[in-house]
DNA sequence: CGGTAAATTTAGGTATGCCGAAATTCTGGA
DNA sequence: TCCAGAATTTCGGCATACCTAAATTTACCG
């Protein structure tokens, strides 16, 4: 059977990193990837977007038509998944095995991930025994390049009234991290929304840790980045009819 | 105390590349280090490694008078400690939790010691059990930059009649680090030289790897290649009077 | 001491990936 | 429908690090 690798030119951390950030963009939410959203990712110029994709379209990673939004291929995804692999592999690792805190991972993973061989991925996955899930709550692909979404949704599409379990928080933002650890909350702590006082301001929430439930106030930026699995309505506090 | 830090340029993968072989050239044996050496170790053209020590030169971390061979500063020596330090750490972790073979170690070292962090390589140290040695009895440098060669001498710059325990193997050849594992030829190793026949010919010994003594006979490279701490002289077969 | 071969440096050019500024295309409201 | 503002692409440039080929310097030998 044929080892499955990747096209030429797909070995530019460049390269790996456009392709990344264009599934990551794509991975929770919907909305298309446009030539600006993912300048403002990657914090370069409009400019270098533009030159990148015409380069990822040469090589059939993306497909793409002029001022439009910008799609993976199939071939392009399986390289995106390969490297959030790597992504999340190492961010275990990090955790695990050289005792990092869940918000010092993700800059250091991020540049190992380039740099790492493909042997040295299969060996940590090994040794990690194979782990489903990196230490924010993102699911792993497997080596083929399988990956399967937990059945979640960002805090701040519940309505009042809804509870769940934490499966997931997004990596990008380290303070934001520190400050859940801080107050201990994290993946498994069950969360219910309470109420959005005034309507349209931050999210009232009722968090338990396990060690009792005590009450936050998230603003938009802290609600969308914490996922959450239904576990069903909690009644009694509903402000809408 | 002030943080012990690199000049400004010294974060370039070609910068601390060249510094440090600039160091390893000149680590066991005092031969001057010229521009061919380098490009030859590098695989680069002669005309790259006159632009590069130019640039080293301007961020003061080699000295350098133009057609003579260069030798690192103060700041060099440290910044090439360093990344020894990095490269052999990387090696020893490699083997020691990833299940490396030694002969496997070197490339992936080779890439990642540009990567990680210096907070990834402190984590290893203090996991790996703050090693002084690396899988190939290469010495590991201290956080501030100490190192202390062993008391050996290449198997080549044996007379005959002389044994020693074998305390180093480069492993810049994986081809012959296979060899030697194969033989079961390792540090530790006792190795008698019996002979060079004819003179000037292949290197006849014999080895005692803990199972009992074998005869091999070696050229020039591999006689170079293995580090040997004299144990005192083997009487008996020396052929010089 | 001169001349040549070897080592080294300089000169001119390539590829990648970034930038700012200018040109182009799209989009929504009047 | 038209047009202004936003988004996107094109254009000319910069930095790094590499190359080959052409100078230059060194070192050695007759």
């Amino acid at each position: 059977m044929a080892a499955r690798t990747h096209p030429p030119g797909s070995d530019s951390s460049s390269v790996q990193d456009y392709v990344k950030t264009i599934y990551s963009l794509s991975e929770w939410r919907t909305e298309p990837v446009t030539s600006s959203r993912l300048a403002a990712r990657l914090s370069v110029a409009n400019s270098s977007v533009s030159e990148m994709i015409r380069k990822l379209a040469e090589l059939g990673l993306v497909a793409h038509k002029p001022y439009r939004p910008v799609e993976l291929t199939a071939e392009g995804r399986r390289l995106a998944l390969a490297m959030v692999r790597r992504h999340r592999l190492l961010e275990t690792f990090l955790v695990q095995d050289l005792g990092y805190r869940w918000d010092e991972v993700h800059d250091e993973a991020e540049v190992l991930e380039h740099t790492v061989s493909d042997t040295f991925i299969d060996r940590l996955d090994a040794r990690l025994g194979f782990p489903s899930a990196d230490p924010h709550g993102d699911p792993i692909p497997t080596p083929e390049g399988a990956i399967t979404l937990p059945d979640a949704r960002p805090l701040d599409s519940f309505d009042d009234g809804h509870a769940g379990r934490v499966t997931r928080i997004s990596d990008e933002d380290p303070q934001l991290l520190r400050f859940l650890a801080a107050e201990d909350i994290g993946l498994g702590s069950v969360v219910t929304v309470l109420a959005r006082i005034p309507f349209g301001g931050p999210l009232q929430t009722r968090i338990d840790t396990g060690a009792g439930p005590r009450d936050f106030s998230f603003g938009d930026e802290l609600a969308r980045s914490i996922w959450v699995e239904s576990v069903g309505e909690h009644a009694g506090c509903s402000l809408v009819p």
